[in-house]
DNA sequence: CGTATAAAAATTGTATACTTTCTTGGTGCA
DNA sequence: TGCACCAAGAAAGTATACAATTTTTATACG
């Protein structure tokens, strides 16, 4: 970063090399660490929806050039965790209650697909191993944020990727990200209500019951949609 | 944008200012520009699937620096228009038929929910539009691309629009980036047929068939499917 | 006291120079 | 002849300098 000296040394005191590392393990580029340290920072409501994100002071905060941060800042945007602000700069998408709905009733339709597709594809290894780790965070006396979304996240990926349409799964990744985003701002409440729903969705699957999975995945987005309503609408 | 001189001169001879316009009218961000320039490049197939795109060369062409038209391929790759290869440099991106066919799959589910959303709050007017263009067009002795791509695109987004449902439209829009990147490779044998489906799909909404038009659009998709299989497959 | 305006500061957009990494081609040795 | 190794080149990654634009602040005028 700063040219550490002339041209007249060659290897002594290289030290302030790896100086910079904050969490990542920087094998990679500096444009996917940032990429990943925002998306984390949004994730972690570090930077709230609605925040408008100023380059310079971001980019000296993650110890890189606004380049790469920039580069990051427009996967982030395809991605749609971010958005171009009407003049130009970067802020953190906010997603409204209307657009939230919208992405559950476009999720609804095609989870729904997705399971049904997946019914004999899916690893009965994996499938356990969801079922305990939901298990296992009900037992924890306090929610820890990240384990919650991680199991959210293994349990509609196991069937997404499992429904033999990876277009499809990347769909409702996507869409995901956005229900995800809305989701962040009201987390505790939920906790209880999708352990209980998530269970029910893996208990249909084990037992092999297509009908019964469906409805298991639809009453749960229906679920999300009613709570969000009741507490914001 | 050569500096033209030191900090002497004021107004003089400002005329190399605008001197390199190419097609876009020059309005917006040099980046913009390269995004729709590289866009179209695509589209027009003067950039084939697969292609590996050198950035230092096409900058050059494009009359840009390195800077915005990353930032270019950056947004495209988000949109999926490009993708990254396996290295590290853009490549355009290549759909195959295994995900031309998923991509119709997802596109026929969400579409047909879509049309049966949007009934009743189409335009009466837009949709007479659509019909004159589809006759217009099946009038001319030969096909031109551009304007076939173009009454394509008016059509689904007729419905996809109307539909109630910005998210699902952003999908459906999302999908049909991919199927027509696929299927400009094979269009001229497609066109007649498009021409016939279309019409049918928009008959059933001039008549306010929701069934009907239902069946027209799943049967348009799949014969989309049909026709890609008995070339390629 | 408010408003218009200009100067200053801040922020994004763009070019370019430099660094790192990958590719390619050649040379020497087995 | 073939392979390994190294050097030279090409291309992507990154930093930085600068330009263009927007926002803020200060000041003067009504």
């Amino acid at each position: 970063m700063t040219h550490s000296g002339s041209a007249t040394e060659l290897m002594p005191d290289v030290q302030d090399q790896q100086a910079m590392e904050g969490l990542s393990p920087s094998g990679e580029t500096l444009s996917n660490r940032a990429y990943t340290a925002v998306s984390d920072m949004i994730h972690k409501r570090r930077l709230r929806g609605g925040e408008v994100i100023v380059e310079g002071r971001l980019a000296e905060l993650l110890g890189v050039s606004r380049t790469p941060l920039r580069e990051a800042l427009q996967r982030l945007e395809g991605e749609g965790l971010v958005t171009k602000h009407a003049n130009r700069s970067f802020m953190v998408r906010q997603v409204d209650l209307t657009e939230y709905l919208q992405s559950l009733k476009v999720r609804e339709i095609l989870e729904a697909e997705a399971l049904a597709n997946a019914f004999g594809r899916i690893d009965a290894h994996e499938l356990r191993t969801a079922q305990e780790e939901i298990e296992e965070l009900a037992r924890l006396p306090n929610i820890h944020t990240d384990d919650h979304w991680r199991s959210d996240d293994r349990i509609h990926e196991l069937f997404a990727k499992a429904c033999g349409n990876p277009v499809m799964a990347r769909m409702i990744k996507e869409l995901r990200v956005t229900t995800r985003l809305f989701e962040i701002a009201l987390l505790a409440e939920r906790v209880e209500a999708d352990h209980l729903e998530h269970t029910a969705i893996l208990d249909a699957i084990q037992d092999g019951d297509v009908r019964k999975a469906k409805r298991a995945i639809q009453s749960h987005i229906r679920s999300l949609s009613r709570h969000a309503v009741n507490n914001l609408g």
